[in-house]
DNA sequence: CCCTTGAATAAGTCAGCTTTTTCGGCCTAG
DNA sequence: CTAGGCCGAAAAAGCTGACTTATTCAAGGG
């Protein structure tokens, strides 16, 4: 298995994965979401309620308000006398936090994987460059205080210790980007490093480039120098994406 | 009134506006979406659900299919014995098309439009960079043709035609970047490539300087060279911000 | 102060009725 | 004969109101 993924985590999400004493509506919704999502059924394919309601085992209600859902992320849409039909992929809210959980999830998971880090790669140099406008002096010297952390913690090989800060770091820059669309993205952040951490795409040691990386990110944020911020962080996610290369080889090009 | 905003259509969503005809919960959903949006509701304060019945008049049932939407997209937060517990802002899945387009209507339309305009700063470029990588040859010459009847339309000062062949323009790079998370955003583009011209904060005839801009960015994108279409469309992108600059100063920084 | 227990509150679910829309059949006109 | 329009039945979603369940909160005891 290529980089199976832990479950994606939402803060933001009330429908959380769906734990053996969940209700009725979170035990459906994951398992016909999971099954959308991962192609069981074919687009243009038509569902009833009814049928849902046999395969499932509850009520009319639970089914309703579970499509309800579905239908709000663009899997489904629903048409009386016509029944539950399931709608092709392009539709799907792809920045669902629930959709993204359980595409990475699916057979789909590399394409997923991919399509996150080049999100990364557009936004977190342009954050880092709103960042340099836009953060305060406590906000400036907390990162820089950070990514001394993660020199120490990169140079002591505590991967663990790494990881967290990394996290916190990337997570840090996106908040201080002050564009909320930006700083709801850090969950995806957060996911992808620490996909990158559980399946060894990272050295041990992480290249002292990388770590001076993160040092000039936040100390071009903290002398407001938001070109020098981007160019530093481009260079970060070119490096995050060359170190993910070997997992994007092994597949074709991203279908179009 | 600055930028009031066309209602958002997004082709993704089940849940349209809600026409006069539309059933119940597309009614009490834009209803409810739109007050807690808006801000009716503290971050915080607790309705309960017969609360809700008695104020749109419909049973239980339409309202809790309702609120299985809104807690899915972060407004709120059902718990038994306590009720619906209304959430705060940066719990709510900012890019959901509904979000959005209530964001959009909302007094925050303009931190909305600021937020989505920024955004396309960063994804832009790398679109076109990865468009550069992977669009087809049909594909890159219908841009540069594209480019071509902007250019047409923009000499002609057919604002209308320019204002479509736009739109079209950076839907076709967004698609040819072939992340599906960037298609996505189209929408969003239209939304606010239709608001600068609905409200004149674009030139009658557009400066040529943005039209040489698109035909550069069709034609790097034509020869796959991904570096100068990233930065001409870099530089599209600080056109556009420039442009809707007097809206932004009308305002406050975004608050943090 | 902390823990336990029980009642009641408010969401969760059910099963049945209602409404809207699609689909198929029939008729008419060209 | 074919195509288009109209009509009605029925299919499947939409909605209702009542019952069920889980959890919170308050009170009491140690």
């Amino acid at each position: 298995m290529i980089l199976g993924v832990e479950p994606y985590s939402s803060g933001g999400t009330t429908a959380q994965h769906a734990p053996a004493e969940a209700g009725l509506h979170a035990r459906v919704l994951e398992h016909l979401g999971t099954a959308i999502c991962g192609g069981e059924f074919a687009p243009g394919a038509v569902l009833n309620i009814d049928d849902l309601v046999d395969r499932y085992e509850v009520s009319r209600s639970v089914v309703r308000e579970v499509l309800r859902v579905l239908a709000s992320i663009g899997f489904i849409e629903t048409r009386r006398r016509v029944g539950v039909t399931i709608r092709p992929a392009h539709d799907w809210n792809v920045f669902d936090p629930q959709v993204i959980r359980w595409r990475l999830a699916s057979d789909s998971r590399i394409t997923q994987l991919r399509s996150i880090t080049e999100l990364r790669t557009a936004i977190e140099p342009h954050a880092a460059l709103l960042a340099a406008n836009r953060a305060g002096h406590d906000e400036a010297s907390d990162l820089v205080g950070l990514a001394a952390k993660m020199w120490a913690a990169g140079k002591a090989g505590d991967e663990e210790r790494f990881l967290r800060l990394d996290i916190e770091f990337h997570r840090r820059v996106l908040l201080a980007s002050g564009n909320e669309m930006f700083v709801r993205l850090q969950d995806l952040v957060a996911e992808v490093l620490t996909g990158r951490h559980k399946h060894h795409l990272m050295p041990h040691h992480p290249h002292e480039q990388a770590l001076q990386l993160h040092a000039e990110v936040a100390q071009a944020i903290q002398r407001h120098d938001g070109e020098r911020a981007r160019e530093a962080m481009v260079q970060l996610m070119e490096q995050a994406f060359d170190e993910m290369k070997s997992i994007w080889e092994q597949t074709a090009e991203p279908a179009r």
